[in-house]
RNA sequence: GGCCCGUUGGUCAAGUGGUUAAGACACGGCCCUUUCACGGCUGUAACAGGGGUUCGAAUCCCCUACGGGUCACCA
């Protein structure tokens, strides 16, 4: 197949990844899949300074965790390695590519001093700084001399009058006057590329057919055609997608705070939640459909669907789609993630508990699996509680009422053989008893519920938690919570 | 400050000249075998402002405001 799409996502190695990140990759993978294209993974490490160890590893964790697989990259190589910029920059790639366009008098050596860089200041602004073309058409043997002598120097573009137009794929055609542009550094004095220049040369050189990058790049678009011109290269399609902002409307950022994915996952986050909600940030699909996998999304996704203006992240959300995917997951892949955490919070348990019948009951509640032993830990013992919890207005109990649904129920409920001790026949016994007292059911079951647990709020109904406990756990823990009540009747 | 881009409810967003301006999260209410939740139903809430063009404008044009980006030997 010819012309095949080809993305790339081109991180430095400056740290961890958080949704910003995962999201410009996810861009970039998705615009090569949903067209059978080819997604690789370069690493741009053309600033020492702000290296960081280990964070390469971080970068192929991070994409693994999330199922965002590259066809080629530093790992796995392919075709046009290396795939580490640095490595690219000690076969001599960039500089021999600078070298071509002074050769074509489209560049030029500058030996120009940092300091000397400074006093230059535009017209009419106040900091922004323009070269000023100082060392442009230095005499050939001045060149050769001064490099001879060891003095540092920068490669520079030189960019031509006129006009540059270029077309965005989401916001069209974008015209700059070139008298905004400087003549743009393409070679360092430490003898590395800049970002603007290693990135054009090595999308050239990697046959990358679609950029995909953040609108942060809009305004230096412009320098990059002017490249691909200098050269005659085939210019990419561009497509700027709109940036993702914090809940302060800030760009997210490692600065800001933004978590990394790793920590977000090992809190309980969904890596699949993950994806799905970040691929709804600036895109929507044709269809409104809101729950996808990272291989429907493959189908789905579709440059027009993107949007022009930044997303804020919505936390809540996230956490809303994370309960969903647990709510949606399979049983058994449930059971395998909770049951060890279920075990664990019940580890100190005199009593035995159906791990299964728990993870049941908590996976259609929980947002993070972390929640699930404080949603269990009334099971092992009856925590102290306050009488105030049999006080509900919606459910018409107050103390009094309580403490004869409970004097009623532990009645009704010694009738009951352990042998029968089941969710339905019990509900069905305290049913009864509130048919017969002319109560409402939540009348005897709330006070139940509350005398079981000694908490608001319980992963299972009353009668659920009765067969939970066992019938002798059971009337123990309903005994206390009429001598509480008594007790605090009298007081 | 110059240049570039953007602006639909608190948030994500649909919408490309004619709609009662979708849907989702969050929030409120109601219903349900009881709490929390799930589910179902339902409510509050938006086209930044002003001018045009047009029979008709969230949709097209202009101006203003606000927001953001960018002007490096950082990526």
């Amino acid at each position: 197949m010819q012309n095949t799409v080809r993305t790339r996502y081109a991180p430095s190695p400056t740290g961890y990844m958080h949704i910003g990140n995962a999201k410009a990759a996810l861009n970039e993978y998705l615009t090569a899949k949903s067209q059978g294209g080819a997604f690789l993974l370069r690493i741009e490490d053309t600033d020492q300074k702000r290296e960081i160890a280990g964070a390469v590893d971080v970068i192929y964790k991070t994409l693994e965790i999330l199922g965002i697989k590259h066809d080629e990259g530093p790992d796995i190589g392919g075709g046009c390695g290396p795939y580490v910029q640095s490595e690219r920059n000690a076969k001599g790639i960039y500089i021999d590519a600078a070298l071509e366009l002074v050769q074509k008098g489209k560049a030029y050596y500058c030996f120009c001093s940092r300091e000397r860089l400074e006093t230059l200041v535009r017209e009419g602004t106040q900091d922004a700084v323009s070269y000023d073309r100082h060392c442009l058409g230095l005499p050939e043997r001045d060149i050769d001399e001064r490099i001879a002598a060891g003095e540092p120097y920068v490669i520079r573009q030189i960019i031509p009058e006129g006009k540059t137009t270029f077309t965005d794929e989401i916001f069209g055609a974008i015209t700059v006057n070139n008298s905004e542009l400087d003549d743009q550094v393409l070679i360092k004095s430490d003898g590395f590329p800049t970002y603007n220049f290693a990135n054009v040369v090595d999308d050239n050189a990697m046959m990358i057919t679609h950029v995909v990058r953040g609108t942060e790049y809009l305004s230096s678009t412009p320098k990059y055609n002017l490249l691909y011109e200098a050269f005659d290269w085939k210019i990419p399609k561009y497509i700027h997608v709109p940036m993702i902002l914090n809940e302060e409307g800030k760009k997210y950022s490692k600065r800001s705070g933004a978590p990394s994915i790793e920590d977000m996952v090992n809190e309980g986050y969904l890596p699949e939640a993950i994806i799905n909600f970040i691929a709804l940030l600036g895109w929507s699909p044709a269809d409104n459909r809101e729950f996808f996998t990272l291989k429907e999304l493959e189908e789905h996704f579709s440059i027009s669907g993107l949007s022009k203006s930044p997303s804020v992240v919505d936390m809540r959300k996230l956490q809303w789609m994370n309960a969903e995917y647990f709510k949606r997951m399979d049983f058994e892949r449930f059971y395998a993630m909770s049951a060890p955490i279920i075990e664990n919070a019940l580890s100190g348990a005199k009593l035995s508990f159906d791990t299964h019948k728990l993870a049941q009951a908590v996976q259609s509640r929980v947002t993070f699996l972390n929640e699930v032993p404080e949603m269990l830990d009334f099971l092992p013992a009856l925590p102290n509680y306050d009488i105030t919890l049999y006080e509900n207005k919606k459910q018409k109990t107050d103390v009094s009422i309580a403490l004869s649904a409970l004097e009623k129920s532990i009645q009704a409920l010694t009738g009951i053989p352990a042998a029968g001790w089941q969710n339905d026949r019990l509900y069905a016994a305290l049913q009864n008893l509130a048919a017969e007292n002319g109560l409402k059911n939540s009348q005897i079951l709330w006070p139940v519920r509350i005398a079981l647990s000694g908490k608001l709020s319980t992963p299972v109904g009353a009668t659920e938690l009765l067969e939970l406990l066992g019938k002798d756990e059971s009337l123990v823990r309903i005994t206390t919570g009429i001598e509480s009540l008594r007790k605090g009747n009298a007081s």
